[in-house]
DNA sequence: TGTACATCAGTGAACGCGCGTTCACTGATGTAC
DNA sequence: TGTACATCAGTGAACGCGCGTTCACTGATGTAC
């Protein structure tokens, strides 16, 4: 009989990074099951861990949750800043971060869901923290802004823009566009673009572009 | 002891009109309790009825609350085209109906969740009937879009205008604005405003708006 | 280097709950003759 | 006008399920001396 030094199935007690692993199973869950599959017995089972395990790392499931969500806003920050590298012209960053931010909410749409908003029992929580601090999400989306619009329309701008490009990626993932386009992702890059040029295509005299 | 036809607390065996009844006691409750007020059991108890009652009327759960956000879409319906009697100027119908599109999100939240993402067994569903036809919601809103666009512009222009309302609706009803502005109306109507002169301000030689 | 012991990170059984839905039923209504 | 009977619209008990969470526990680890 090999001694459990040897026997690979063997796990070890502790697991060594669990809090990790909860995370990355609940997205896995509900990458491939939706929100409806993501029960904290799930996520502890596919874990490889008692159903109780996850109480170690996380008051409950409200927590768990928020943490997924989190990771979620990381992950997003993490494309929209590969799209800010896709050239110089501003506002061709502009229209590849639109394009990468609704492409995210249609490769997770669960996800996405999630983090905007979130289960019934976060409608009184502050969860600012998750979307709104100015070096995340929000911020790299917009800080080209500054350099198209008048200091005085900045504010105007930024909630113009968040709200097109939510309502857009919202309405692609809840199928509210029909019939639903055969390539999304040209129709996004067009009326993004199609926004863009409206809203900054003139300011300070410089060309439309696209 | 009084005769029962003397007694008005005796409901009468048949209801008359249950089913309306329960997308009204349905409604009630996702106003009061959110979503997950809203069981089949709380419904029927609601309308007075028992459990099983609903389901002479509905097929399921999934039935009632279609019927739950038909209703919304028609009182969203209702509430543009009254904003659409405020003044003959395009523009300014158009800031109204944007004003009346998410106060009515602000006033009924759950029901504008409901409406657009619903639950999670619709998603592979064709609930396109509810939002779509251009004789609802949709076309009350972008109608008179064909006065201020280009007719090759039209589809985007309509895409554009959707998509910034819902999402401005989304960001407000799921908190997303931090932190919170004090008064949601003025901010929805500032916004709005600038979202339009953008958009459609420079159109076709016709001054700007506000 | 060895040992005692506090602390940490898991286990596993069980509880209580509300849910959607099934089942067999009964009271009320409408209609053919 | 009266009656038989099909159909409609409700009742009420019960089922099975998965859930989040509680409880008391045990194995593993780190540290003071």
């Amino acid at each position: 009989m090999p001694d459990d030094v040897y026997d690979v199935n063997k796990r070890p007690y502790h697991h060594g990074d669990l809090r990790r692993a909860l995370v990355e199973s609940a997205s896995a869950l509900l990458d491939e099951g939706g929100i409806e599959a993501l029960s904290l017995r799930a996520v502890a089972g596919r874990a490889g861990v008692s159903a109780m395990a996850p109480y170690r790392h996380f008051a409950d499931k409200a927590a768990l949750l928020a943490a997924v969500a989190e990771h979620g806003f990381e992950r997003l920050r993490a494309r929209l800043g590969e799209a800010s590298l896709e050239g110089r012209d501003v506002r061709r960053v502009l229209v590849a971060q639109g394009v990468a931010y609704v492409r995210f909410a249609a490769d997770n749409p669960d996800l996405y869901r999630l983090m905007f908003t979130g289960p019934p029992a976060w409608r009184e929580t502050d969860t600012s923290g998750l979307a709104q601090r100015p070096d995340t999400t929000f911020g790299l989306l917009t800080a080209e802004l500054a350099a198209l619009v008048p200091a005085g329309e900045l504010d105007m701008a930024m909630l113009t823009v968040w709200s097109f490009i939510h309502g857009l990626a919202s309405l692609v993932i809840d199928r509210r566009l029909t019939p639903l386009p055969p390539d999304v992702e040209a129709l996004t890059r067009r009326v993004t673009a199609f926004f863009g040029e409206k809203v900054f295509g003139g300011e300070k005299g410089q060309a439309r572009f696209l």
